[in-house]
RNA sequence: GGCGCCAUAGCCAAGUGGUAAGGCAGAGGUCUGCAAAACCUUUAUUCCCCAGUUCAAAUCUGGGUGGCGCCUCCA
């Protein structure tokens, strides 16, 4: 498969370290609040690179780390009154919740920074020591940019044009602007770890480096995240694995666009943000992934009430597929009998729409694409399904694994029916099948209207009585 | 100031040299006791504008217009 890597600006072919293996490193969130739809892209599309890679036969171990200590947990404890910790546990079980309603496949690792302290404290003490690193006399640790040759590779900015950008603060004890905290004192009445330099906590950017290199190796393979963690998040991660352990960090950097309100970057600091709670309970939380896998990844998206609708109709449309091809199987009077050579050409067709699936998965996690070559399996089997009575049992079957496998890769399609249910619900049906075939309407629009009201919808069709929930 | 991205129908969105995928909405139809739904058909002579290259441009080149991002915590 082809991924654009940020490193080179180019789509290249991806050559694992290790045949067979992938290694993958996405950051996480800082859990101080309800995670947001913009946190949500990354989330859900590197879940469907994932689903992609191990579809096509790779073992992946995929981390995705939490930043529970940083100066944004630190200022919701004071707000909220509660101790640090008691923050971070908290929206690490609330994004929990969202993971799974977004249909998020659990990470092999999901490590905490604050688990991990003795692997950073050892990197800042190694580079330390190497002299890319230095402290300060009030305690904190700062990485020495200018040591670092390749420091811009990935932004694609000389350092030189950097500090033209770079804010330069009243006070600044750090011996360069571009330089960036590897260790930060702790001030009065906040959380600290023992360091040789004195009580501290970890930067934010060495925790991802020291997670990264404890649980996947000092080389990774790809390194995921949004496009506004390449400087200087990334830049950093770089800088300090590469100078820490002198070998290449991550041969393929992944970046997913914003998600935009108003055409303007969604985020926490400017305030124009939809957690994925508040979406959901709107629209449920189906919808939010399908946004997410709608456009391609590195596309920004523009956030909207509309187009919330229209995202839940499309998964309708692909629901209603594939619960009318479970009907058709079910229905006793589908035929065992294969017809040989028609079939077998629409085997053929429906190939070239499972190929077309495949090859846009291969171009970059092409998932818009890829959900069209879905669709055009739809039309393409329900006009088929028009147009012939004796459509086989087997060919249904081989449709509906195919859609089933397919969806799958997408994660979508993931809230099916209730078995329990099911069986009191098709007594009804039998029950007004009955009242009907006496012309008894009073029965059977009563037994209708008692399904409607535990949200089942039923629909006469010109082959029987099909039943799906209604997902509104 | 430096670096970069984007512009395709009412809305969303693929397509990067060979004559505009797909979804939503709209219109028409099939089915039907009623209803609802489903399904089918249909919807851009044209891809922000201008110029150029080419037998051929949404796609390449140059110029313009409009929008956005990073350079500071951010997915």
């Amino acid at each position: 498969m082809y991924l654009y890597n940020t490193l080179t600006k180019s789509k290249e072919k991806f050559v694992p370290l290790e045949e067979g293996k992938a290694k993958i490193y996405s950051c996480g969130p800082t859990v101080y609040n309800y995670i947001h739809i913009g946190n949500a892209r990354p989330i859900c599309v590197f879940d469907v690179l994932r689903r992609y890679l191990e579809k096509i036969g790779f073992e992946v171990d995929f981390v995705q780390n939490f930043t529970d200590i940083d100066d944004k947990i630190i200022n919701k404890a004071n707000e909220d009154g509660l101790n640090y910790k008691e923050v971070s546990h908290k929206y690490i079980e609330e994004y929990k919740v969202d993971a799974k309603g977004l249909n998020i496949k659990k990470s092999t690792y999901n490590p905490k920074a604050t688990e991990n302290i003795d692997e950073i404290l050892n990197m800042v003490s190694s580079l330390v020591k190497q002299g890319f690193a230095y402290p300060t006399q009030n305690g904190d640790v700062y990485f020495r940019t200018k040591k670092f040759r390749d420091y811009g590779e990935l932004s694609h900015q000389s350092i030189e044009d950097l500090k033209v950008g770079a804010r330069i603060e009243a006070g600044d004890i750090k011996e360069d602007p571009l330089d960036f905290a590897l260790w930060k004192a702790s001030k009065q009445g906040e959380p600290y770890w023992e360091s040789p330099w004195g009580k501290g906590r970890p930067g934010w950017h060495i925790e991802c480096s020291a997670m990264a290199t404890k649980y996947l190796g000092k080389t990774i393979d790809i390194h995921c995240g949004g496009q506004d963690l390449i400087f200087p998040h990334h830049e950093n991660e770089i800088a300090q694995s590469e100078c820490c352990n002198h070998v290449k960090f991550a041969n393929y950097w992944l970046h997913n666009g914003y998600i935009n309100v108003d055409k303007k970057k969604m985020s926490k600091s400017l305030g124009n943000f939809f957690t994925v709670r508040d979406v959901s309970q709107i629209y449920g939380y189906e919808p939010i992934r399908y946004l997410m896998i709608s456009s391609h990844y590195r596309s920004p998206i523009n956030y909207s009430q509309e187009i919330m609708e229209q995202c839940k109709s499309a998964l309708e449309r692909l629901y209603n597929f594939r619960e009318n091809l479970e009907f058709l199987i079910k229905k006793e009077s589908s035929s065992n009998i294969t017809d040989g050579e028609s079939e077998k050409s629409i085997k053929e067709c429906i190939k070239g729409y499972e190929s077309k699936f495949y090859e846009a998965m291969d171009d970059d996690l092409n998932t818009a694409d890829a959900l069209a070559a879905i669709f055009e399996i739809i039309k393409y089997v329900n006009k088929q399904i028009q147009n012939r009575t004796d459509f086989s049992r087997d060919l249904l079957r081989y449709v509906l694994n195919l859609f089933n496998e397919l969806t799958g890769i997408l994660g979508i399609l993931y809230n099916s029916a209730d078995e329990g249910e099911t069986k009191e619900i098709e007594n009804l049906i039998t029950q007004r099948e009955e009242a009907r075939k006496n012309k008894n309407w009073a029965e059977a629009d009563r037994i209708r209207d008692l399904l409607k009201s535990k949200n089942i919808v039923l629909e006469d069709t010109a082959s029987g009585v099909k039943w799906r929930k209604n997902r509104n």
